[in-house]
DNA sequence: GACCGCGCTTCCGCTGAACGGAAGGATGGA
DNA sequence: TCCATCCTTCCGTTCAGCGGAAGCGCGGTC
């Protein structure tokens, strides 16, 4: 019943963050495919370099459709652009710096910036989260049209400390917040130990199509303090978008 | 002749980094498909999220693909375990740092950081040059395995500027001193308006699995005093690697 | 050393999904 | 209004994909 190309990206889809290598019959099994039948595509993948094999006889997303999705405007196209900007408010910060877009009723984080130093978070770039509970989701969901925002107001929003708020008025109120001053702080919202300054990055025709923010321990660090620098990275980012030849849509 | 899954490979590599945006009839010539089939395909593609249509009609590589991709071990994975140490590198040299890795006969570089005031190297993430004319590229080489070494000697080499190393010969020499001293220089190889020093990062089981860079301007700078840095990072990174569970083949 | 179990690989005949030529929009420019 | 370009839909034919089954290779067990 399903198309060749369908199952083609069911392989695909069935790596994961928690399980990146797979045998043949663990492939299959998530694929949904007869033995025989993952056996074909997955040699046709590997042949082709979308599949790569390893020593011990797992197969694992191979480097040759990792480049070609680099090119995915909205993940490393977009980065490229942005890296020099992260890179100097992660200077001046010292702090976790995190770009994300939109994609469905989710964040997809595009990057995360650094050093051996900063806290640990738990974000993964190509992760996702929830809109209502990260700081970047908050200037999404903002921004976002009308019909998504309230398509995930009115879903259930899920609790992840007791600080999440969860209370569709009180994300509007907030919401409304973020629009007039241009930047979100989400505290403690999916950790208790962190917060997050976000701001929105703007494409070359004003529409925002990412968002970035500093994450940092929430003991005693005065949130308000990175609002500049926030603010001023993302507006840096959205120039250079601007500027450059390249369209986010 | 060709599978369906060998077309739709095709599809997405008809995508590259000059012309990372297609109409539907670019997009069938490229891949060599007649347009309705191509039209079907891309639809197809288009539902799962692999592909994107942006507001002008033209096709892109989706966000959805580029989340698959970032679980290649080799590509965003490696990047994850080596990011801060990169971060750590740049941020005592000020230049431009570069971690790749090695696929056929050529370099793929996975990671490239820079601030705004770095000087402009036309390397790009997800970007390919060869072997003999990078500071990375001879780093691999050198511990690549003999027969693929031999291949790329045997084969000729182009040149890219005057100071290009095209003589087997003496590229087996530099390996060899590549070997024992442990970092790679090369002089304006690839540019001449820039040098890189680079050194090999080692995954659990001790095998080069990719190498760092940092590529400086060639005007008077001893590229000698960036050495310990660029060794220090790579052996940092190949510690990492080596304790987290991840391995890298 | 014979047996078993497990996972991978190969084979092959049937069938319905993929194919693509052709016709029919839609858009925009002359 | 006409033409050019690009996109979308239709539909009969055919052959590529399908997957059950049988075969293989390895490692563990009695």
């Amino acid at each position: 019943m399903p198309t060749v190309t369908a199952r083609v990206l069911d392989v695909l889809a069935a790596f994961s963050a928690d399980r990146p290598r797979l045998t043949l019959s663990e492939l299959a099994a998530r694929a949904g495919l007869p033995l025989s039948t993952a056996h074909r595509l997955v040699g046709e993948l590997t042949a082709w370099g979308a599949l790569e094999r390893g020593d011990d006889g797992r197969y694992h997303v191979g480097l040759r459709l990792w480049e070609v999705a680099a090119l995915a405007p909205r993940g490393l196209g977009l980065r490229e652009t942005a890296m020099p900007f992260l890179e100097d408010l992660y200077e001046v910060t010292r702090q976790n710096v995190q770009l994300a877009v939109l994609d469905g009723t989710e964040v997809v984080y595009v990057e995360r910036l650094a050093g051996r130093s900063s806290v640990h978070v738990f974000t993964r770039v190509g992760g996702r989260l929830p809109l209502h509970a990260t700081g970047v989701g908050l200037v999404l969901l903002a921004h976002a049209d009308p019909g998504l925002r309230e398509r995930v107001l009115a879903a259930p929003l899920r609790r992840y400390t007791a600080k999440t708020v969860c209370d569709p008025a009180e994300l509007r109120r907030m919401l409304a917040d973020v629009r007039t001053t241009g930047v979100a702080i989400s505290d403690g919202q999916i950790e208790l130990i962190s917060l997050s300054v976000a701001a929105p990055v703007r494409g070359p025709n004003g529409d925002v199509v990412a968002a970035l923010s500093v994450v940092v321990p929430s003991d005693g660090t005065n949130p308000h303090s990175f609002v500049p620098a926030v603010r001023a990275t993302a507006r840096g980012i959205s120039r250079a978008l601007a500027a450059s030849e390249h369209h986010f849509q």
